[in-house]
DNA sequence: TACTCGTGGGA
DNA sequence: TTCCCAAGAGT
């Protein structure tokens, strides 16, 4: 296709002009870009950038993430969200180890093979460390796409279009860096809201800045309905220690630790006792509440009530399942946002305490 | 296909 | 305050 002509130069220059200076752009080491590619599905750049310097630091290479404890890996993955990621790249680090001799592999097929690893991140680790002319397709390249030319209707509500037309734009000689290029246009100049199309290398091309509709683009999906839940969560402090449990390994947030609390559906304190009993087998009776917070997640709205909490009965001995831990303990511990917020309830001379 | 999965920041 | 999201993958 032809139709690329006219934008790679000045996209291509804008990109070496522009393009901000993130620590996973200044290797080629496929291992740290896919870590990077892994920790920013869904997350911001900033967010991003702390967790991938430690990260890095403490599994420098390929081998010393496949050979690292489950829990250390969680543990540096703490507070940055979609834990399901964290477990699956520890996964995949193995997998590449054992079947690929500890090289991330060069082909699409065997890319894909990796946990955790989807088409998206599949052909950006491929297309930045190894030149593979594959496009890819994100947030940032779906909305510029959908402006420049003005793509919208039915038919471009699936991905496979829009890697069509990505692939019709791509600069097969530098695969990596035009499509970093389109996401960096995306991040900081073609904005969801307000774009800066003024300061934009492709203004001149763009058919949803003719039509004035860039801001209507690309065409959003429904979203659900937010939903109000209240989790009641159990403090029991013995010592100077707080006792924690793990969650199994369902898909929310999976074997975290956490303080003891009652499921996205139950109700609250009415289901406390009950919800510890039967998913722990703790025997334990909630007294006075001593803190309150609020927390999202995805859909649900979470009004979090912490209860100092007396033990009936002590758990087992069961460090696989029950934790009592100081509170700095807790940074070097696989522990969710949540989690961090009603603890910080513990030890507050006022009660109840108003948390974040 | 549509839904689920976290989080902190910005408007 | 509330809503919006940000370099997706798995099911």
């Amino acid at each position: 296709m032809k139709t690329a002509g006219p934008l790679r130069r000045p996209l291509i220059e804008w990109y070496r002009r522009h393009r901000r200076d993130l620590a996973w752009r200044r290797t080629r080491d496929p291992y740290r870009i896919w870590i990077s590619e892994v920790m920013l599905q869904q997350t911001t750049v900033k967010t991003v950038m702390p967790y991938y310097e430690a990260f890095v630091a403490a599994f420098p290479d390929l081998p010393s993430l496949a050979g690292a404890a489950e829990e250390k890996v969680l543990a540096l993955w703490s507070g940055l969200g979609y834990y399901h990621r964290a477990r699956n790249l520890h996964r995949g680090a193995r997998h590449v180890l054992e079947r690929h001799r500890g090289r991330f592999p060069r082909t699409l097929e065997a890319a894909l093979a990796v946990p955790g690893v989807g088409l998206y991140t599949a052909s950006a680790v491929l297309s930045i460390a190894h030149g593979v002319p594959l496009p890819v397709v994100d947030g940032n390249v779906r909305r510029v796409l959908a402006r420049l030319f003005a793509l919208r209707g039915p038919e471009w509500r699936a991905d496979a279009a829009f890697y069509n037309k990505a692939d019709e734009l791509l600069d097969r000689q530098a695969p990596g860096d035009w499509n970093q290029a389109l996401m960096e246009l995306g991040a900081t100049v073609c904005l969801p809201r307000r774009p800066a199309c003024p300061a934009c290398p492709l203004r001149a091309h763009c058919a949803a800045l003719a039509l004035g509709i860039a801001e209507q683009l690309p065409e959003g999906r429904a979203r659900r309905a937010p939903v109000a839940v209240t989790v009641a969560a159990a403090l029991v402090e013995e010592g100077g220690r707080v006792l924690l449990v793990r969650r199994g390994e369902g898909r929310l947030m999976g074997r975290m630790w956490e303080v003891p609390q009652t499921s996205l559906e139950a109700r609250g304190l009415p289901d406390l006792a009950r919800e510890l009993k039967q998913r722990h087998g703790l025997d334990l009776v909630p007294g006075k509440l001593v803190a309150r917070g609020r927390h999202a997640i995805t859909f649900r709205r979470i009004r979090l009530e912490a209860y100092s909490s007396r033990l009936r009965r002590r758990p087992p001995v069961d460090p696989e399942r029950f934790r009592w831990v100081r509170p700095e303990e807790i940074a070097a511990l696989p522990v969710s946002s949540i989690t961090r917020k009603v603890l910080r309830g513990l030890g507050s001379p006022q009660l109840p305490l108003e948390l974040q």
